[in-house]
DNA sequence: GTTGACTCCGTACTCGGGTACTGGGTCTAG
DNA sequence: CTAGACCCAGTACCCGAGTACGGAGTCAAC
């Protein structure tokens, strides 16, 4: 009755086989359940799960608040899941605010750009060479590497 | 005159000195220079770079990026200057429109939950367990750890 | 009865931006 | 002259979320 090996579990999630051998190794999956013969097998559970963290993943969660997130109870944690998510948004707006300070900032540099003569020195390199304030510390970890989209 | 150790460089810059060694490892300073006896001395240009190299990251800049814009010059590169300056405001942009995507289906969850009567299992889990669509892959790598404050 | 696809398990590597540690050498103030 | 603070060079390690690889076992189809 709806027997996925791992592999069929994988792509009914889209995910790579290795993923799912990640999250068990994290603890988010069990490694230990019904096996045919020498091979592991799911259940329809085992991929809610799967799908449930990867939901959450999309939402802002890491793997170690997924974790927590799958150890509340539907029925008596209410509460927790709430502020839970909340403090989720509080998070993702701080980023938000960080990532228009910087874009604000990239704006200005370029609109001072537009608004230069031709064949001045470059204002915005001169601009990052001498800026009126002390450097601050840097934000905004730029590597945002786009989502993998199953490769 | 004005020669400062490694210690007064990243002092001045608000950096580690270990920073500052790595940045050299990277390309972005030169690890040769000036030596008064066996310590390697550093000028003002110098720590104007490292200045520069900080504001950079600021703006979400990568160190790679920063290398490029170290390579370009104030008075003829105004052109590539600008285009990376707008290529980098096109990538912020887009890192906020996917966070504006989470906080808004957060947001729903949250409403979803204030709307649901006491006794009944949390909507929240409920949802992260049965979403409609197939599970999105993960966007907002969440673990935007806050900057350092040169700790 | 063999081919080819899949699974198991373990370890090691990736990326970006550093930090930490080790075992020296050197410089400077008291 | 010695103590303590600083420097040098190299290597190893951290985080988070996977990905890659290798050798061996297994399963289904032809």
């Amino acid at each position: 009755m709806n027997d996925l090996t791992i592999g069929a579990l994988a792509k009914s999630a889209g995910v790579g086989v290795e993923t799912v051998r990640y999250y068990q190794r994290r603890g988010l999956l069990s490694p230990n359940g019904a096996r045919k013969g020498a091979f592991r097998v799911y259940d329809n559970d085992e991929l809610a799960r799967l799908r449930f963290i990867r939901r959450a993943q999309s939402l802002g969660f890491s793997l170690d608040e997924v974790g927590d997130l799958l150890a509340l109870d539907e029925e008596t944690d209410r509460e927790r899941a709430r502020a839970f998510a909340l403090s989720k948004i509080a998070d993702v707006e701080s980023r938000i605010r960080q990532l228009e300070e910087m874009r604000s900032a990239l704006q200005g540099l370029v609109t001072c750009c537009e608004h230069t003569e031709a064949p001045a020195p470059c204002p915005i390199l001169h601009a990052l060479a001498n800026a009126a304030e002390p450097p601050p510390a840097p934000r905004g970890k730029a590597g945002a590497r786009s989502a993998r989209q199953t490769p």
